[in-house]
DNA sequence: AGTGTCACTTTTATTTTTAAAGTGACACTA
DNA sequence: TAGTGTCACTTTAAAAATAAAAGTGACACT
């Protein structure tokens, strides 16, 4: 399982390396909206529930594309737009996704997304 | 499910809202080493393989604390010193912690730790 | 009196994040 | 063809968070 071969982690530690690419506030977000929204266009992605400042968005993006779990398709030439899509390995980070949405329903009294559905619960 | 009423959400999804909380690089390293590695005292905390600085890790457990996932308790008197521990709503954390184990290990190469035996993998 | 331990806090420098505005490539309209 | 609009960003400047280092207070011990 290769990632950003420029890396050098801080620890052996599995949870110390994940952090490394999803421990801020916003990454999981993206990836949130990669996954289950539908959103595929830097704007889209822009414009979510958070708002995320659009040159936090781009760094995030780039970040995500490093460690492969995005990539990115033109959607027209004329000029040249991107749609950002999970890879695989993006989207294996569902699972962890479930786990933590379940933890602040129950903790922070958050909403509930079911992904089989496309529907809040 | 009360949490620190100090704080407003920026959104009423889950994940965001848990990512306010555990959304830094520290936060759930702490929870791992008061978790399942039986450190307690402020200085075993300090003392764990990534090295938090000190001043960020006053601040989490006071974070934390203020969210309820984390209690102190006096360990001695004279000087008071206090040894910190998770409480239950802390401890709820633990499938999402095994989650983002599992994620880092299968893609980042990091270790495996397992809380039955208390060994790595 | 001096040294050591523990649990922090304070200070200062560095980095990251934020908000806001700006840019480049084009299409479309007047 | 000049002007307006869209999209995908980048740049800039200010604010906030993080990091590294040193400092503090309460003691015990020598």
């Amino acid at each position: 399982m290769p990632h950003d071969p420029d890396h050098s982690f801080r620890s052996g530690c599995s949870i110390a390396r994940a952090l490394e690419l999803i421990g801020d506030k916003w990454t999981l977000l993206v990836v949130r909206d990669l996954m289950w929204h539908g959103k595929h266009m830097f704007q889209e992605l822009q414009d979510g529930a958070e708002n995320v400042p659009s040159n936090i968005l781009a760094a995030r993006l780039r970040r995500l594309m490093a460690w492969g779990l995005v990539r990115r398709q033109p959607y027209q030439e004329r000029p040249v737009r991107y749609a950002y899509h999970l890879t695989e390995k993006g989207m294996s980070l569902q699972p962890v996704m479930l786990q933590i949405m379940q933890w602040g329903h129950e903790n922070l009294d958050g909403g509930l997304y079911d992904p089989e559905t496309g529907r809040s619960l």
